[in-house]
DNA sequence: CGTTAGCACTCTCGGCCTGAGAGTGCTAAC
DNA sequence: GTTAGCACTCTCAGGCCGAGAGTGCTAACG
């Protein structure tokens, strides 16, 4: 109350604070513009519509709110919810029921470590009501942990790949003549040997050493092809691109009215389709280190402009890290968005914690 | 000529026939209904258009074309559609500068197998400008080649199966005690001893052979869990589901004016989000071992009446099976889309003949 | 000085009407 | 069998209107 003097500009008063977060608490549920009458009416504020009026004119002043027209109730405007998101930052957590069936939902955990980050997508999607994202955990500076050649024809071989945290890459490769079992093992054993441990780096500048093209043994020459193969393999994890985006529960924003005209809906699959964007987004995410929300027009590209985006990685900095997150209308219970995917992350970190020892 | 003396059913008269075929190429191009007019001028029938619009009655009448309302143009139903595939199914082919391209796009093929199907999807959506569909190749009956058992914790390795044709499965086990590679690596040896070329049946008969829970040494201990996941994970490829569906275009079925309205996108999303149907529809596709056509209301689940599926096989039946196709709206250049799912379907087909000798 | 009642004003939205346009089916003539 | 002519039907866009919602302003109040 004492700190109403200033009214154009600089930090809100508590009863402005509180109107905003009700109107903003109002609209998400409505998704119709909110008056200043039924405001009062649901939230029991001691103080008429009039006054109410007024202080929306000071948050529309202040650039929280805006009316779609004269005679409308108001809307939050995206730096409305970012205001509402910064002042409420540290009091989002889960509700105890939602942690529990959550846990639920990832005690049916699959034994096959590649299929976890489905299961955060489409935890975060029922969780949230809206589309739940996530990518795998990706190693950060691949290493070889051991190789494996195993003959298709005479002169094409399956090389496969266990990454030192044990994800495994499966590439094909045309052998320089025909080769058998025998002589792949034996190339295998050598590599093996040879470049445990070994980095993108470690195999290119160890390529001579693996043998020549044209060197007089035929184990050489295939431990060259192979080699040179395993490089453009490892060189692949370097790259700083989303391998595989997966995501669940578009359907849930589909259904959120404000995607009625398929126009609006259109430009976020496209967004989705070519993830040229979100493996920008992604990678910052994941270097930044901690749960992020971009709401409406801050996303850069303005496919984006009508949904929010709430991201965090998981996993642990240098080893591996994949992102959890939320798509949805900027008209979303971002409390509750930040917890899920807070509380979902972490439970990812407890995974991959247990698996990368 | 000779045959137009009955008209309200039986074989249409070939002008019949060439009015049906101009009403649907024209609504395919033009979303609109079409009238009697347009359709003289349009394609130089050399006949008026009271003549069309008594043709055009005779068309309804055998549930070929239908008015959305009195004073509409005609569009070809379900039926039209399919007696239209019927008549001209074997004159589908694809004229050869759109082979090159595909045949082009088919160039840049990834070492690695597992990616072949998704650009399979890709190149049919971007050739025939509707959704591509694709399933990976699924080895029936799956036949261990080698299996690998990598150690990611005291207790916990990472189990490598490498089937008969070439791909992998990886899993993580729980071992019953600590144990270290070397021992590891001595069950791997064993198990690729007793198990090669095995089936999930024959995994399953000779658990007892490779040792019991509570054997001597720890290495029979060891050898019994593994023998366990490795019988479970070669369950699941005889399991008849999808293991994974790629889709790309769905941008192109967005933009056809037919799906301004949301709710007709949401039926179609909806199908593809749950998996349930599909699955049950690829494998029929997969029984039939050819190319199939789906239009409209042909499609079981309700939601995907207002699409048409072109589906093709691939691979070499009792090796290993995928699917190739089309998802589009029914009002689809049918000739277009068969011919180019056959000509990939076949692409797909020299690819799993080359790698699956 | 903040709050409030009252009121005129503005804007949207749905319903209704209307005229233009498209396309048909029927009939009678060729 | 084909065609010209014509009356008829239906949709669609545009304009109009009244109801309803919500506002901003002003003047009175404590």
């Amino acid at each position: 109350m004492v700190r109403r003097i200033r009214r154009t500009s600089g930090p809100l008063d508590a009863r402005a604070q509180a109107i905003l977060r009700a109107v903003i608490e109002e609209y998400v549920l409505s998704a119709q513009p909110v008056g200043s009458r039924t405001l009062v009416e649901h939230y029991r504020l001691r103080v008429s519509s009039a006054t109410v009026r007024n202080i929306f004119a000071e948050l529309e002043r202040a650039g929280l709110l805006t009316q779609p027209h004269t005679s409308a109730g108001r809307v939050p405007t995206d730096a409305g919810y970012r205001y509402f998101v910064e002042s409420t930052a540290d009091t989002f957590s889960l509700p105890p029921v939602e942690e529990l069936m959550i846990r639920h939902q990832f005690g049916q955990v699959e034994y096959a470590s590649e299929h976890w980050f489905r299961l955060a997508a489409t935890t975060i999607a029922s969780a949230t009501r809206a589309a739940g994202l996530a990518t795998p955990a990706k190693p950060q500076a691949a290493r070889i942990r051991r190789i494996d050649i195993v003959g298709i024809q005479d002169r094409l071989a399956s090389v496969i790949l266990v990454l030192r945290e044990g994800s495994i890459k499966q590439s094909l490769v045309t052998l320089p003549e025909p080769t058998d079992q025998d002589v792949l093992a034996a190339v295998a054993a050598r590599l093996n040997l040879l470049l445990e441990n070994a980095t993108a780096d470690d195999v290119e500048s160890r390529l001579d050493r693996l043998g020549s093209p044209d060197a007089a043994q035929p184990e050489a020459r295939v431990a060259r092809r192979v080699g040179e193969r395993l490089a453009m393999t490892l060189r692949e994890f370097d790259v700083d691109k989303i391998e595989e985006l997966f995501s669940d529960g578009l359907l849930n924003v589909m259904d959120a009215p404000e995607f009625a005209q398929s126009e609006k809906l259109r430009r976020v699959f496209s967004v989705l389709e070519n993830r040229a964007y979100l493996g920008e987004l992604l990678s910052t995410v994941a270097g930044a280190g901690r749960i992020q929300v971009f709401i409406g027009h801050e996303n850069r590209p303005p496919e984006l402009r009508d949904v929010s985006l709430v991201l965090a990685p998981y996993g642990r900095a240098g080893r591996a890290v994949g992102i959890v997150g939320v798509l949805g209308p900027t008209r979303m219970s971002y409390p509750h968005a930040i917890g899920t995917v807070r509380f979902v992350s972490g439970l990812m970190d407890e995974l991959v914690d247990h698996l990368y020892s």
